[in-house]
DNA sequence: TCTTATTGTCACAAATTTGTCGAAAAAATG
DNA sequence: CATTTTTTCGACAAATTTGTGACAATAAGA
């Protein structure tokens, strides 16, 4: 089981505490910081799954604070929800421009905040809404990074197991190789389309299982998807 | 992957960058003309699957793109939203009148129209929005690119598929080959109209089922339409 | 360092799709 | 009923898209 990690970024410390039990008592791992600097370090020191980002604290300001996490590599696509105070449509946008993923007005009540914090994660980040995920006899254990089908350990390799649990992720669902280009090589990568076939290919013969039917449908012209079963 | 194709028609550069930046983070295609006359011709090359149009630009008037991009067959259908500056009411007014689909005020955050854009899509393009469309028996998961009717899943090839799609979109209307061919085939296809009539026929082959009518109506020297079981 | 895995590309085979024809069928026309 | 127009249908060869095995280059481990 991993307990999701947030990174709380607030300087006001009765509303600090208030979110850091109510978080830690529905399961996540919070740390927090009243101050932009040390949040970065923090962050740097062990990547968070989530930040939580005041706009308006002291000394670095939480759209620089934004900006910066957003250009160190390991933290780029941590995903960051911003608590503004007001209804300031200016700094909505410019937060929004900067790379916040979605944001709340104070007052806000920490059951808000903890939907928006769980529906950031499970757009972003499905595997950590649960500890392992199922697709139809395929299991998939994100912590102990090991994958089974009815019962049967695969052994299968880095690339292959991305891709897996990138299907996982997102069931039923037809990506064209562009897109498993990005989502499981990176953005940005400099790789033929074909080798994306190739894994397929890999992948295939990994979770391969006698009388098994083959889950990876091929749609001609579109992409590739996994089928439950 | 079908990315919605945006035509963003705006000359305040700054704004414009903004959007598209944004957009394309959310998945879409977005085109930009900082001119009327411009963006009409760039419709006309490529139809776009909505527009989005200030109404304050130089040179053409927004509105009268809008009465423009009604009049050509090709892009009559297009969903237009118009961007007008302050809360003038004359111009929202005008505006629906000459046929556009929904309006923002400036100033407006990029979520604020990204939500606009979806539900204008929902409401007049279901399968762009990844909505599943179902026409009489037939059901069709632009997601999972997946087409069943009466629950068996049914086999289809790309085109006879775009196709298929098209005619879901626009129930129970008649296109001519021709403009079938504008639609499935991409403007500008250099294809004998008479091939169409041999994809219609596959297309009715591979949705054929027992004891089930012929969903695709001939509408002889006019083209075909696609009726509700 | 040596050995074993993993990766990205190719080239070629296999499978599927595509655009056109021409003949047959159907529907309008007169 | 004969003629003309339009659509359906079966067949093909060309073109496109995928599946596969092999291979050299790297990376990872022992």
């Amino acid at each position: 089981m991993s307990a999701p990690k947030l990174l709380l970024v607030e300087d006001d410390t009765a509303l600090a505490e208030l979110l850091e039990y109510r978080f830690a008592s529905e399961g996540y791992e919070v740390r927090t910081s009243a101050d932009g600097d040390e949040a970065l370090v923090m962050a740097a020191e062990d990547t968070p799954d989530l930040v939580l980002l005041d706009w308006m604290i002291e000394g670095t300001s939480g759209i620089e604070v934004c900006r910066r996490l957003r250009r160190d590599k390991a933290t780029a696509h941590v995903p960051i929800i911003m608590l503004t105070a007001r209804e300031a449509e200016d700094d909505r946008v410019r937060g929004l421009e900067t790379g916040a993923d979605d944001y709340v007005t104070k007052p806000f009540s920490p059951r808000e905040l903890l939907a928006r914090v769980s529906a950031v994660l499970r757009r972003v980040r499905p595997a950590l809404a649960g500890e392992t995920i199922e697709t139809g006899d395929i299991k998939l254990d994100p912590v102990a990074h090991r994958v089974e089908r009815r019962g049967r350990a695969l052994q299968i390799g880095p690339t292959e197991y991305r891709l897996l649990k990138f299907f996982m992720e997102h069931p039923r669902r037809v990506f064209s190789r562009s897109q498993l280009l990005d989502a499981v090589w990176g953005t940005g990568s400099e790789i033929e389309e074909r080798t994306v076939d190739v894994h397929i290919r890999r992948l295939r013969k990994a979770i391969a299982l006698d009388n098994a039917r083959d889950p990876i449908r091929t749609v001609r012209s579109a992409g590739y998807a996994l089928e439950p079963v």
